[in-house]
DNA sequence: AACTTTGTTCAAAAAAACTTGAACAAAATG
DNA sequence: CATTTTGTTCAAGTTTTTTTGAACAAAGTT
């Protein structure tokens, strides 16, 4: 086994296009080119993909793979799928863009919502104890500003929630079951 | 001059504390380190600070702040402000977390929502060109997925910024990527 | 004009992030 | 129980990003 694909294109044209789009939305959300690789070529296959499926037709290595996995699991973005006769695990894509985003703010912008709250707690005291009386007050303007933020930060997401789950927001019908969830 | 300043705390703890703020927001949002410091330096004051003020005070190099006030003044994130007397740049932060949004939004993220449309139009030929029947509809299915986010996100837009904002601006029905935002 | 101030540019250095692959663990199979 | 399959871990290697600082440009001063 393991002839080597010499000339055999792994990944097609459009595949390789649409794999493309995904790298880019992952760079811009921070996210390794690898994890958008894995989960573009999810997005295109009609079938689950395992994890050597992954490796062979992405041509990146098992570690890059496990590690992009584990991300994209912990961020809700891909699911296992059971396959019968197989030991293999297999994965699916989120294909819901409500839960999508919802696992992406949770993991990655939640925790630093809630950890800014006591750092800016911490703040307030430091310029209390520290501050003479002029820079107090406008140290603590600034600091209402930053509390402001994080507040309407925190306003906006179920906001942003509300409006990617609901239904008046489609332009046009969903082609199948899957399309828009 | 520049004699050291050995000892003299060049910036106090609540300063460093709220620029720490920013430096993890700036990670957050893909920004460097440098630019975090610059701007949280720059809201901690009270007054306009100079390019020589941010050098000497943050300890970084001239080349990095002024490629840092460059994307800050690129982003809309920090304003000019004359002092009358002194031939250096002054420079403010803007306050208004809504300005602070667009600008991001404006110069990061739109960019790739047109280019988007673009793309995956040619995903669409090379799909057409390229699959059979069977792979063709799946692969449409897809793109159409893709497309529905791409609208979604676009539609959603401007809704954050109109709650940003308080004014109560929506985006029209456009129905082709002539209007963004 | 020569000098100073102010800020930019960019190649090289440093730091950070990502990927690889070999060693390892866990579980199924024979 | 030895072997194979499947997937994870992590140290080392690679790539990308960020920072530095010296050279440079532009404009004000003397």
């Amino acid at each position: 086994m393991a002839v080597t694909h010499s000339d055999t294109p792994i990944l097609s044209a459009w595949e390789t296009s649409m794999i493309d789009v995904f790298v880019r939305a992952a760079g811009l959300i921070g996210l390794p080119r690898s994890i958008g690789e894995i989960y573009g070529l999810l997005f295109c296959s009609p079938k689950a993909l395992s994890f050597d499926e992954l490796v062979e037709r992405l041509q990146i290595s098992k570690g890059s793979v496990s590690q992009g996995l584990k991300v994209l699991r912990q961020l809700g973005a891909v699911k296992l799928h059971y396959v019968p006769g197989s030991r293999r695990d297999h994965y699916q894509p989120e294909l819901s863009m409500k839960r999508l985003v919802r696992g992406f703010i949770k993991d990655q912008f939640e925790p630093h919502l809630l950890s800014g709250a006591q750092r800016l707690d911490s703040i307030d005291a430091l310029i209390e104890e520290e501050c003479d009386e002029a820079t107090r007050a406008h140290a603590l303007n600034r600091l209402g500003t930053l509390r402001s933020w994080r507040q309407r930060t925190r306003k906006l997401i179920p906001i942003v929630m509300a409006v990617l789950g609901g239904a008046k927001f489609f332009d046009k019908e969903p082609t199948d079951e899957e399309t828009i969830i």
